[in-house]
DNA sequence: CATGAATGAGAGTTCATTCAT
DNA sequence: GATGAATGAACTCTCATTCAT
């Protein structure tokens, strides 16, 4: 069946169009300002045909915020080849925060935006996340277990770097980095990361 | 000239009654439903008269901004009477969690929020962010001098512990926090910071 | 007061103006195909400015609703000095599909339309319409002391009666007689009215 | 031919089977809310093969509309056993009244719902309408000739009893008897059908 | 100074219908 | 014959903002 298998690709190609325009609307005018006709309108299909890919605007976003973590995975998987435990860390606060930068509106949609968390997949449990925080806990546990780290609560430690990450992240994202001169920026969440990834690193407790 | 005075007077009075009154229905009912009819009608005037005292919506959101930066300040200045620097900073992560939770739409307006770094007045300084900002760098600097503190740079150390409470905040405020027991977040969030404070204060580096 | 008295009253004008086009939409349409839009557009404000007069489309219907009843109580007030009961009711009948065939879209808010029967207001009791009834079976009960008319119950003869008039004008409003000669239609139907009341006026029983 | 009659059976059941998919749809959500994607949907069939065998919305109401005069007419049928020609006419109004409550849907479509006297089969004449009409009109004949009922125009007299339990029927489905509890509205109709029955059946006159 | 009626633009969403395949 | 993706027009309703008074 060539034509239903061509039909069937079709479909999927125009889901992903969708998305796509979706995506590049979120990141021009920003969330609240994207409408379901500006959407459509970029990818020159009436605003019809998109309810018949997405039931409503958030099953859009929720369909992004789903994607996003995939991606932000895919950046991490090649620091699992690091073998030192502390360092492997590290890159993951730095390849978070390079994603963040440079992939903003998925990281507002996946750690920022309200409206992703009311999709009725998510509200009991936030799979996406509890996975990313669950490879973070673990690698936070290799470390220990090298004794390289610190030995308090691995969820306590997991959870400190990575609300100092987002924090770095969440505060650039919103323009609160007004008091350091734009060029210094990166430096200054660099030496964050490391400054973090120092403090915890220092031997048994 | 009584009667300028009186006249200047009132019209202090009134937009200090608008700005009440937005405060109230932001936080009631959150920055997305607050409508300026809504305000309006809170305080009893007509929408055109909130005109007359603010350009537009996003005038009042920066207002309200600053005045938040005041009720944060007020919340701080206790910790000043505390002598041991640590400690200090540590109480200072405390309290501003306390903040973020306890005032969660003020904490929305001054570090989360879009809107109100739109406003031009805050266009090249945003003042009262730096001021709070300069605020922890001056209580590291103490710390250090103490030689009860790391010794890296103070803004980098103090960059890292407000971007980690941040994240707690921010990850908290908009719903992140699905992996943990509802029941056991608030000493998540406490260990957290502690944690954080444990491993800047350990002895010289 | 002057002015205010002036701005009152053309709100009150503006209220009519809508109610009148309103009504002048829903006859020329239907109530299906009236929309706000329609409404607006005809009166030629925006639709938007619907809104200030009335909370939702059904608002609009549910005031048109009231007011129908007050003209077909007006069409009643004369009938009050006929001094023989029954031909009183006779009248009443003769009135009232008078009522339904000049003023149809009145009528079918009235009595045939479903959307104004889940107005709040209309939901435990509907006042109009109990206060129609009741000043029919009050009809009915003086016919019968004055010996001439059935003796049953009269509410019960209230609702045949009442059911009867409705039935002729609801038919005839659905287009239900096609079976009959349009010319004939009039004596049809008033034929029908007298031959009701002749059989429930005969003598005691 | 057994292909071109296999095929023209096939498209017959197809009919069929879009015009009981529609009536199901029709009782469950209503007219307002039935439509041609819920209709296909039903069927496992697409939208588009609908207008393959109607011309529109309208035509397929039409069709229901003509088939609900034959579920009509079935339950009529036993009442011709009945020899005493006032009770069979007595019978007809209960059984009338008993359809158009329990299948309330079929009941609009046959009487009250303007759509279905659009298509052009009805413009003109409306037979199945027609044809209901006749057969009481019959049946008061026969009650005359018996000198049971009113002497006066058969057809009037069934056009009284037929508007009397239309009406009945219509402020019933139409929610109109708010103005009487609801546990004595089928006693009162039914009272009332009988006191029309009364009303007709006292001798000559 | 203050009003508040009015607007225009736009939001998300739905639907009968069409037409290339 | 049947499909079903796509459309275009429409829906109700909301809002920040303006401006004559």
């Amino acid at each position: 069946m060539g034509i239903a298998e061509r039909k069937e690709r079709e479909k999927v190609e125009l889901r992903e169009h969708i998305l796509q325009g979706a995506m590049d609307v979120f990141t021009e005018v920003g969330y609240e300002q994207a409408t379901i006709r500006k959407i459509a309108q970029r990818i020159e299909y009436s605003p019809g045909t998109i309810y018949l890919y997405f039931t409503d605007k958030d099953a859009i976003l929720f369909e992004l915020h789903k994607r996003a973590f995939g991606e932000l995975e895919g950046a991490f998987a090649p620091l699992l080849t690091i073998d030192d435990p502390v360092e492997r860390i590290r890159q993951m606060g730095h390849t978070y925060i390079r994603f963040a930068l440079d992939k903003p509106m998925l990281y507002e949609l996946m750690f920022i935006l309200q409206a992703p968390m009311k999709a009725e997949e998510v509200c009991d449990d936030w799979e996406e996340g509890h996975r990313s925080f669950l490879f973070l806990v673990e690698a936070v546990k290799q470390a220990q277990q090298a004794n390289r780290f610190s030995q308090a609560s691995p969820e306590v430690i997991a959870l400190s770097f990575w609300s100092s990450v987002h924090g770095l992240a969440a505060l650039y994202l919103r323009d609160r980095f007004k008091m350091f001169a734009e060029e210094e920026v990166p430096q200054l969440i660099a030496g964050s990361i490391d400054a973090m990834i120092h403090c915890f690193s220092r031997g048994a407790d």
